[in-house]
RNA sequence: GCGCCCAUAGCUCAGUCGGAUAGAGCACCGGUUUCCUAAACCGGGGGUCGCAAGUUCGAGUCUUGCUGGGCGCGCCA
């Protein structure tokens, strides 16, 4: 759809006189039954000084006989375009089904690397539902930048160092049982640390042994060392089990304690900067740059290290590794002036590449805090997620050839994930079961529900036709236009949701297309004429191989977002 | 108190650089299937875009003020 996008562009840009970038930027997608480009003419009106009706006859006009558009007229200030839907057909369908897997897929970031660090949780406490937004948006980009050719460098940054972990080393010294923490894994790490910051704050002494704990843990000590270790390593192997479940990877796993050997070094470098200076006995950087803001801290008063002084080592060890043309950092909302103080840090020590990074931030998900604000775990969801879709799965006459467990856990689990990457990144949302798993909505099932049936009539009709073997002219119908249309604008969404850091614009670019679809597959029903499957080998094989550039689209879109395609539902 | 973000249909949300009659989904009402899986589709009602000024040929979109909400404000991450 771009490269229609362009060359009406094009054709206004000679038709005007005015730079095809200019033009390019005043494109809009107007209403459908406008047309599918359109060219407001107000801003040349203004430079050529005519009134913006004249200019956009005069474009119109003059860009009359393109071969890819029907129709281009001026309506009022408006230069309205339709694309020649016949052409479309023809050129976009055997394009999708060349591609394939490829499908919305280009080279064109070749060789540049993006740093992706998401998801990053803390170790010793179970992944909760919060974790789901840094986890799935962070995937998505991932995924998304995959396709559009970039190197990839997806970072899993764990919260493994800090005073926390000896607040809980020092519990797991007086009270802990080896035995029990073998058994109950994360979840009896998570009882010894509540336990524990209770006791950091009404037991004397106990927050003081914690802070000499952690103390030990920089300097190496071995038993506490061993301890923080165990931790770790319990605390993985269950996140694992969970990034399973939702198809999420990391190219490095690694953590703020990969840094606690760099930190001097830091230090060094960033002391000698002006605005650095000793406050009550802590290490704090000024940050002049806005009024009443308080310093960063690089070391606490007993010289134990903070979050801040790790971030800053971790940012230029992975310029080091990367030389990133971006790096992402995606991070709740809440620690917006945290990422801004760590570019300006970073800048005040003659570090550039902190304009490359990007703080992608995202709001909060209301209404999942139930039981007196006690955090729910991401697991208990999904597992919810799949029982209601099961639920659901058995109220329908099932005589289909399914298994129904592996397909409520997709649907269940994609549900979760659509839900979330439907909403802008940057807006709170409401979670609402009837909003995740209903059929009809903006919903991943709905769109999964599309994909599986787009298989279900491949298979019904024997496959999808070889290539060349179908005569797409016989596609005519205003729904199969629409259907083409919703298709071919998921590539254009690809490369928009990346540059937007948004992959919201990609799941509803999706959906429509789904849409699109279900209104095709369902006028079939009120016109049997209309079915994929009918007598007459033509019109037949120009719809499957519809039926197939629509699947490997709708599949290529919910791959891209990290939702599962079932074959069948 | 200071700083940042937000306010659009009964509910949940889109609306990208200021452009045409402000759009979806849910819910509600009414229809559609002897079905290629109805986990679907179509139609309808429903909006002073929080309030008030300003800039502009044109404001949901930009500016200012106000009201209401969220988040953040040194030894947590």
């Amino acid at each position: 759809m771009k490269r229609y996008e362009r060359a009406f562009a094009e054709l206004a840009a000679n038709a005007s006189g005015a730079p095809v970038d200019e033009i390019a930027a005043l494109v809009k997608i107007p209403e459908p039954d406008r047309g599918d480009f359109s060219l407001p003419c107000f801003s040349l009106a203004k430079r050529l000084r005519k009134s913006p009706a004249d200019v956009a006859r005069d474009v119109a006009a003059a860009a009359q006989g393109h071969p890819f558009f029907a129709s281009i007229a001026a309506v009022g200030p408006y230069v309205n375009a339709t694309l020649d839907s016949a052409r479309v057909v023809a050129e976009i369908v055997p394009e999708v089904r060349r591609l394939g897997d490829r499908f919305a897929c280009s080279e064109a970031r070749r060789g540049a690397a993006v740093v992706i660090d998401y998801s990053s949780p803390n170790i010793a406490k179970p992944l909760g539902f919060h974790h789901l937004r840094s986890t799935m948006i962070g995937n998505a980009l991932a995924r998304i930048h995959r396709a559009l050719g970039y190197t990839v460098v997806g970072v899993n940054f764990l919260g493994d160092w800090g005073k926390t972990f000896g607040l809980l080393a020092e519990a797991f010294e007086r009270w802990g049982d080896a035995g029990a923490l073998e058994k109950g894994g994360i979840s009896y790490l998570l009882e010894l640390y509540v336990r524990a910051s209770h006791a950091a704050k009404d037991e004397p002494g106990f927050d003081d042994a914690a802070r000499a704990m952690f103390l030990r843990q920089e300097e190496g000590d071995p038993r506490a060392i061993e301890l923080w270790t165990s931790f770790r390593e319990h605390s993985l192997r269950e996140f694992e089990r969970i990034y399973r479940r939702l198809g999420v990877s990391f190219e490095l796993i690694e953590g703020e304690s990969t840094y606690r050997d760099g930190m001097e070094a830091v230090i060094a470098a960033i002391a000698q900067k002006p605005g650095t200076r000793e406050d009550q006995g802590a290490l704090v950087v000024d940050m002049p740059y806005a009024e009443g803001e308080p310093p960063m801290m690089l070391k606490k008063s007993d010289g134990a290290t903070l979050y801040a002084t790790r971030d800053i080592a971790a940012a230029i060890h992975r310029f080091e590794r990367f030389h990133f043309e971006k790096s992402l950092y995606v991070v709740g909302v809440e620690q917006t002036r945290h990422f801004d103080q760590l570019k300006r840090a970073l800048r005040a020590m003659g570090h550039d590449f902190a304009d490359r990074m990007v703080h992608v931030s995202f709001g909060r998900v209301q209404g999942m805090s139930t039981r007196k604000g006690n955090v729910v775990f991401l697991e208990e969801v999904l597992d919810e997620a799949r029982e209601r879709a099961l639920a659901k799965m058995r109220e329908a006459e099932a005589d289909r050839e399914i298994d129904p467990e592996a397909v409520s856990e997709q649907v269940g689990v994609g549900g979760v994930v659509f839900g979330d990457l439907k909403n802008l990144r940057a807006s709170d949302y409401t979670f609402d079961w009837e909003d995740i798993l209903n059929p009809r909505g903006f919903t991943g099932v709905c769109v999964q529900y599309a994909h599986a049936r787009c298989c279900s009539i491949l298979r019904k009709g024997g496959g999808a036709p070889g290539e060349g073997a179908a005569d797409l002219s016989a596609l005519a119908a205003s729904e199969e236009i629409a259907l083409v249309k919703g298709i071919a604008r998921i590539p254009s969404a690809v490369l928009d949701a990346a540059e937007a850091l948004e992959p919201s614009r990609l799941a509803r670019a999706v959906y429509e297309a789904a849409h699109a679809w279900n209104r095709y597959q369902q006028a079939g029903n009120a016109d049997r004429s209309l079915r994929v499957l009918v007598d007459g080998n033509r019109l037949r094989l120009a719809r499957l191989a519809l039926v197939d550039a629509t699947r490997i689209a709708l599949r290529k879109g919910l791959d891209l977002l990290g939702v599962p395609t079932p074959e069948a539902m």
